[in-house]
DNA sequence: TCGTATTTTCAGTATATACTGAAAATTCAG
DNA sequence: CTGAATTTTCAGTATATACTGAAAATACGA
């Protein structure tokens, strides 16, 4: 690995914290290389810098395309594949998100479903359905909100976000405003 | 492993996504038995509904300890250990929240201001931080946003959360609220 | 304090995952 | 269509992680 140490503490960093989202040290460290790269880089650039064989990181960028996490940009007069991200960091906040839910939340909900419809035979099942009721209810409550705040466009969250919990003290006017507005 | 299909059902799943969550399939599969449990469970009850060896239950219920996610509830005039989850799930995602916040979260955001912080010697490394302190602020956005909602009780919250995107609308008003109340 | 029930530790082993090099497949200019 | 450039695949190997059994440590009643 050669790389200037402000970008090699942040890659390598990226690296180990991959493993704890499922993602090895490979593919962590090809996107905070990308991350950081003010262009799109090919394959032989990230061998280069991070030292990896070049199929694993051909692996690597595979993996990372089926997440959209990267994308394809290329260069004119270059047959070389090049890759970067996505330049807002909302729209990667989205993406993450939206994975997780589709190979995670959706896989869970669907499960605890079928497994709720069953019929208990037992005391101990109709306890372990009545708890699985409520975790799916709170994931669905969560994920539907996930969903609506998606709706909103940046800069908005951007304020609802900052505004945090005093968002509560509005709250408490709701139905007053309700007969203003 | 011996349990009532809906249950095993369950089980078997929290142990695949434990995988996705940076906990192994042991660790996984004996807090969904937990959860499910009416009763608190000792480890070799454990053992027996799951078929690990006793040392692995042993160090599973370890991790899943110091992740604050089991505790030990003992039972008058046995000298077993036993363990169960909390009682209410909002607890159990604060806690879940918690921990990656403190093993994750604290330390990229210390890792990058530590960088952000150094002097860049080149275009490319100038560049790399500006990428990196977008990251950071929308990190620490995201986290103190969180913490002013751990605040809220869990009704208030779930009201708020229901509203969803609604609550926009309320935001909408937010300078002719001031002016009311 | 002793003895037994229980939990924890840890070296060794099994299993799963990551990584590589070589070979196959694909792409595309000429 | 040909052949060079490039990417992808995959069987084999290396590495990391999970798991076990036996032994050590601990807890506690008598």
């Amino acid at each position: 690995m050669n790389l200037p140490p402000v970008i090699q503490t942040f890659v390598l960093h990226f690296g180990e914290m991959g493993s704890r989202w499922g993602i090895n040290r490979t593919v962590g460290q090809i996107y905070a290389l990308l991350y950081l790269s003010e262009q799109p880089l090919n394959a032989d650039q990230i061998v280069d810098a991070l030292g990896f064989s070049r199929s694993n990181v051909a692996m690597g960028l595979k993996e990372l395309a089926s997440m959209n996490l990267v994308m394809l940009k290329h260069i004119p007069a270059d047959r070389k594949d090049y890759y970067g991200t996505h330049d807002d960091i909302w729209d990667i906040v989205r993406n993450l998100v939206e994975e997780r839910r589709r190979r995670e939340i959706e896989p869970t909900l669907t499960m605890l479903r079928s497994v709720i419809m069953e019929k208990p035979s037992s005391e101990q099942e109709k306890h372990a359905q009545e708890k699985m009721q409520e975790m799916h209810d709170l994931i669905e409550m969560l994920t539907d909100w996930y969903e609506e705040m998606n709706k909103v466009d940046t800069e908005r969250l951007v304020n609802l976000l900052k505004m945090g919990a005093k968002i509560y003290n509005l709250y408490q006017f709701k139905d007053k405003l309700k007969l203003i507005s």
